[in-house]
DNA sequence: TAAAATCCCACGAAAACCCATTGTATCCCG
DNA sequence: CGGGATACAATGGGTTTTCGTGGGATTTTA
């Protein structure tokens, strides 16, 4: 599996009363050349406090490499579990959300106290995935390195002295 | 066998009085765009407490997928058995029934009780199928992840405090 | 004729849509 | 090289549409 097209960058956006964010332009950008489609999957990040998101091409290229492990090895017991397992959690426990012409998503109420996400997002390009951060837990972990935290500062007061 | 449109995400909706429950808007999307059918296919879950549920076109395929397999190893003695029990459970086991105007379906009392369902309905999709559960006996189940419980409390509690 | 299914309409909440404003980066031309 | 015009990004607010749901009326079935 080697996509193409990787996310990278980051950027901090507002989330409004709505529970409307924008999704970064330069992150659209790559969804939209990966497939046509203008909607993003979000999960719960299985190490981090914040969100996993990508395109919904990248989802079905996930689901079928799961499928063709089960056809392997069909036959296991425990597989028959495992693969029923991972299922529910790579679809049941994510949500898809379109973006509309202004480039932005209602922010689902699920993913945001999963990610714990406030009024304002931090996005950072991850390569086949980005994630979605509320920046203060992202300051708060201690398995961050430094100069990411420094990037997490910066944004914070660019917004700030605005 | 690569679908191209993926059954996601959660919804817990309410059975009537009468026995109708809507089918979640983003499941239904799914349905229209593999086929042109406004109906789903309901069945005993193999491994949980549960209903699976799917589109008649992805019926169709699974049936196709039944029929390949037994022309493979047709030598084999259990391969007949195996087929005709499978095609058993496949057809004469499931219900056809189709959702209104509205996405409604009007519950089919034996899959009601196969599901254990009682007045709320808890959909899950999986991917290729969805299912639907009574949201308590999902709790119940050891074999189910705790994040994908957290899913269900939440969903309760969304409808609990309203 | 009673029970059950289908059709119809109605409502409140939520989501999707449209338009307007601001700020910033980019481009073009003098 | 500078400065104005331009395009696009992010955001705020109002309006329309859709979704889930309840209930009544009509038709069908047993």
């Amino acid at each position: 599996m080697a996509l193409e097209h990787l996310f990278q960058g980051s950027a901090l956006n507002a989330v409004d009363a709505k529970g409307r964010v924008s999704i970064p332009a330069f992150l659209r950008s790559v969804i939209e050349r990966r497939g046509d489609a203008r909607t993003i999957v979000l999960a719960k990040h299985e190490t981090f406090a914040c969100l996993s998101a990508y395109d919904p091409a990248y989802a079905a290229l996930k689901h079928a490499k799961l499928e063709r492990l089960l056809e392997k090895e069909e036959t296991s017991p425990d597989a028959q579990l495992d693969y029923q397992q991972r299922n529910l959690m790579a679809f049941a426990a994510t949500e898809e959300v379109p973006y509309d012409s202004s480039g932005r998503i209602l922010f689902p109420p699920l993913m945001r106290r999963k990610g714990q996400i406030g009024d304002l997002a931090l996005f950072l390009g991850t390569g086949e995935t980005f994630q979605i951060w509320n920046p203060q837990l992202l300051l708060d972990d201690k398995r961050i390195p430094d100069d990411l935290k420094d990037i997490a500062r910066f944004r914070l007061e660019e917004r700030g002295q605005s």
